[in-house]
DNA sequence: GACCTCTTAGACAATGGCGTCTAGTTTTAC
DNA sequence: GTAAAACTAGACGCCATTGTCTAAGAGGTC
């Protein structure tokens, strides 16, 4: 019945918690301003006050929701590795760069960093779920997925948790310095950064192709 | 002349600093007040405002009081690594504990990483010096140590300074969570990551000990 | 003791942000 | 068309903080 209400609200809505997720992220809780959010989002400061009692709640709705976003989008990311790889290195290598950019580097993912370093100790039970939620699944998931990858023979795994974090790791070895400064990385950086942390990935778990055991391993694949 | 005041002064000042330090590193720039740092520093407010002229005068002296003192803890810990590795395992073990434990994860480097996220944007200037004498200089000198073990055969490395973010990323893969949260890991966490790190970094550049090439290389010691 | 510098405690105006309230306008529902 | 709900603009009180100022105290040298 209030259908179009509702979507006029619901744009309100939307538009207030994309400024104030802008503004906080930029300035910080304490730094942030109602006023600005209000201009950013061009809406009256008192709306704001209509949709969210007062700063720390609507703080709270817009984490709650980047969370959301974030997770429904490191889900997608998660469930798009094929489940029969044939060529481990690429497809691994296309895993790493859509992780890094839609989850690890993208918008939501800097703001959620920047943010449980900024507030974390103030809201433990805020960030609590978003651990779990958040990087918690992105190990547990992949530390399943490199188990599955070695049921298969297709790596040599002894502690599956270990190797798991040290895959995210080495996707974001090449980018940290980057993204702690604030820049995004083009697409040509994400591939090169890929690469990199799969090739020593698999020199480090990976196993030989072939059949003839004993030959040459990946180790003598060394270039240079 | 005036030396038993300029010791008493310089008391004072780092009393400050120290005060300063934690404050801003637990508040953040705007939320924390000048009243509250003075109360943590025994000393009044006014005798804040008499050695540093305003509030962000006393915070750029904080960071570049932090800056040096864990670009001193840096050199000495890479300076640390004995120029004739005998068990190159161990030793990197060794390194990674002291490079996690008094670069990294302690109380300069969560502060250094929080406010370069937080007031980075602010301050281009102030976090560029530290991003070319930190990290920066970590990646090169730990890029010119693993070229001299390689020079040795102790290594395969084709690109050096990758292996150097690489080796870094993988001595914190298993802390990173845990300093994100604040948290403060132990003798033992840090003993089993750096083992972990060290073993992965190993299995991927390094070289079967013997002179015996061709035999099976570190790959297959994974022992489960 | 006289003097000088640093420090302290507190008062002070000025600023700015939060959250409330009111009056007036727009949008939506029926 | 009308009534209800939502939005806007702005004023308002309240409180915290910044940075200044003043009067008094502490510690040192000559």
């Amino acid at each position: 019945m209030t259908g179009h209400t509702q979507r006029g609200q619901c744009a309100k809505r939307m538009s207030i918690l994309d400024a104030a997720a802008d503004v906080f992220c930029r300035q910080g809780f304490a730094a942030a301003s109602i006023d600005e959010i209000a201009a950013v989002a061009c809406v009256s400061r008192q709306t704001i006050y209509n949709h969210y009692r007062e700063k720390e709640t609507l703080f709270v709705a817009v984490v709650e929701d980047v969370m959301n976003r974030a997770n429904a989008m490191l889900f997608s990311v998660l469930s798009a590795f094929p489940d029969n790889a044939d060529n481990l290195e690429d497809d691994l290598t296309v895993f790493v760069v859509r992780l890094n950019k839609n989850c690890l580097c993208n918008h939501d993912g800097k703001f959620l960093r920047k943010l449980v370093q900024t507030e974390g100790e103030r809201y433990p039970h805020l960030f609590e779920s978003w651990r779990q939620h958040g990087p918690g699944k992105l190990t547990t998931a992949l530390s399943a997925l490199l188990a599955r990858l070695a049921q298969k023979g297709a790596l040599v795994i002894d502690d599956f948790d270990v190797a798991a974090r040290q895959f995210v790791a080495l996707a974001n070895a090449d980018l940290q310095m980057m993204t702690l400064f604030g820049g995004t990385p083009t697409d040509a950086e994400l591939e090169k950064a890929a690469r990199n942390a799969v090739r020593t990935f698999l020199r480090a778990y990976g196993r030989p192709p072939a059949e003839n055991a004993g030959a040459q391993p990946q180790l003598a694949a060394v270039s240079g």
